[in-house]
DNA sequence: TCTCACACCTC
DNA sequence: CGAGGTGTGAG
């Protein structure tokens, strides 16, 4: 399909070391094929982020399920994320710090059912929960740091619980969204929360995913069993299935793996193959939301961040009381942490790039606030102090709130951030209404995806052959244009609000922001 | 749709 | 060994 699952070339990105410079990233990616050819990208991004590439790792994975429609369970204790997000940075300075984040914003406001084996839209989105962000728990850490392996969001979980306790992502199921990741400076002139915050972007189309209470496709359940390693004990042959299922099940019947019937239900290569997708648009992902359009070059860094198309009226964060992202243990995510061995699958898929945008900005990114007290302090102190915490010694992974944005802001050019309310639970109000924008299937064209987000590629007119592995950025002077998939987007610079941070608690790690989220406002009107 | 106890598995 | 991540299938 689109993607170019097809050929996915890379095979994963080394874990090897990276080199720190910047300039070394590049040759990096080579060495992992990645190279987009078109990347063009260029990006820059202000203070320094200009540099920056991402990497999916596994991303012919990645491919994989999306080419089906990636579905990613929530529950209420939480679930993680199959396949993993785990990502290779170069381009970062070895010696400045930063904080790497990522947040999951709806994809469009749609709200999707999955029948006759595929999904369609059913009505509209319900609003999106509070947003929050997931901050990796080394940070703040350096760009040698962050360089030295794989960058792993591996324990970030999701749930469906809008009162989540714990920190977790909260999503709607039956909707659509798309997770991204951001690089925020987190030096000592370079404030976390203050104008000067430096940061870039990155979106994966490829990682886009329909939330579920349970899987809908089959396909993705056989994908998930078949690569997880947690889910190894539903693998299997054929006897050992058999016998297994068996067990599991009262044993008095026989029984049928579940899979096996289902399966049988819907022939590969059928319905399945397909149009799964789509969610995301049609095959080729034109018009999918998260094709990797790249128009970006907005501008504004806020644009970045604030992907989302939602418009924040205040960008204050907050963090809510209460979530001090208890869970989280710290570990893998570090170096040296080992992520899993199953890994084997595909060899080599080329690494493509897809077009990254770095924007950098000098805003603080709407995503993400600023950390409350922090506010005039230098991110790094955000990490360290009160927003990621050392549990036990390790430190740990911190939520905060985001602006909810979503990606998607199809039509709107513009784009804001809201303004996240006191305190968490404060109210979000529903979104009001979304531009109309056309996903997935719809149309191609007259989708934008909002800046952040979507923003991307630069022009590489066809992925196929090279996927986007590098991840879009966003940032100012992206490039423009193209549309891996042939989306297109254009990104509205919106102009930062200020930023009010509100200060909370150091133990907090979870902000909310509440953020009534509003449509996209067009051109820089927002709010500010 | 969603939740839960469960067996099975990784770590 | 124990903690905890999986999909299952009944409810």
């Amino acid at each position: 399909m689109a993607n170019g699952g097809d050929q996915f070339g890379l095979s994963e990105p080394p874990n090897s070391d990276c080199m720190d410079s910047p300039k070394e990233a590049k040759e990096e990616k080579q060495s992992y094929a990645l190279d987009s050819p078109a990347s063009p990208q260029t990006i820059f991004s202000q203070q320094g982020m200009e540099g920056i590439k991402v990497f999916l790792h596994d991303r012919d994975l990645w491919t994989r399920f999306d080419e089906v429609g990636t579905e990613m369970i929530i529950t209420k204790a939480g679930r993680r994320m199959f396949p993993g997000y785990k990502v290779k940075v170069v381009g970062l300075n070895p010696k400045t710090k930063y904080i790497l984040l990522m947040d999951i914003v709806p994809g469009d406001d749609h709200r999707y059912k999955f029948a006759d084996n595929k999904w369609s839209v059913t009505g509209k989105a319900e609003p999106a929960m509070p947003g929050r962000l997931y901050v990796h728990p080394d940070s703040p850490a350096t760009g040698a740091h962050w360089s030295r392996q794989l960058v792993s969001f591996q324990k970030l979980k999701l749930t469906n619980n809008h009162l989540d306790p714990f920190g977790h992502i909260i999503l709607n199921s039956m909707h659509k969204y798309q997770p991204r990741l951001h690089i925020v400076k987190a030096d000592e002139n370079n404030g976390f929360g203050s104008k000067n915050t430096a940061f870039c972007t990155h979106v994966f189309p490829e990682t886009t995913f329909i939330a579920v209470t349970s899987y809908q496709n089959h396909k993705i359940t056989q994908l998930k069993i078949e690569n997880n390693p947690f889910a190894k004990g539903f693998r299997g042959s054929d006897d050992n299935e058999l016998h297994r299922m068996a067990k599991l099940q009262s044993k008095d019947f026989p029984v049928v793996p579940r899979s096996a019937v289902r399966q049988s239900a819907c022939p590969a290569g059928s319905p399945f193959s397909g149009d799964g997708r789509l969610v995301r648009g049609s095959p080729d992902c034109a018009g999918s939301p998260f094709s990797c359009d790249n128009s970006l070059n907005s501008g504004s860094p806020q644009e970045l961040l604030s992907a989302a198309p939602y418009i924040l009226p205040r960008p204050h964060l907050q963090l809510s009381p209460g979530y001090r992202c208890p869970e989280r243990k710290a570990e893998s995510c570090s170096p040296g942490n080992r992520h899993h061995p199953y890994k084997k699958l595909f060899p080599a898929s080329s690494p493509s790039e897809c077009d990254s945008y770095y924007h950098p900005s000098a805003y603080p990114p709407p995503l993400l606030p600023p950390p409350p007290g922090l506010s005039g302090n230098p991110s790094l102190a955000f990490a360290d102090s009160a927003y990621s915490p050392d549990v036990g010694g390790q430190r740990q992974a911190c939520m905060f709130a985001g602006a909810e944005t979503r990606l998607e802001e199809l039509d709107g050019p513009s784009w804001s951030y809201s303004c996240p309310l006191p305190s968490a639970m404060t109210p979000v109000d529903p979104y009001p209404s979304y531009p109309p924008h056309p996903h997935y299937s719809s149309s191609p064209q007259g989708s934008r995806v909002s800046a952040v987000a979507h923003q991307s590629s630069p022009p590489q007119p066809d992925h196929t052959t090279h996927d986007s592995y590098q991840s879009q950025s966003a940032g100012p002077t992206s490039q423009s244009s193209q549309s891996m998939r042939g989306r297109q987007l254009s990104p509205p610079p919106r102009e930062y609000p200020r930023y009010t941070p509100n200060p909370s608690p150091p133990l907090y790690h979870t902000l909310e922001t509440n953020t009534h989220v509003r449509c996209a406002v067009p051109e820089w009107s927002a709010t500010s």
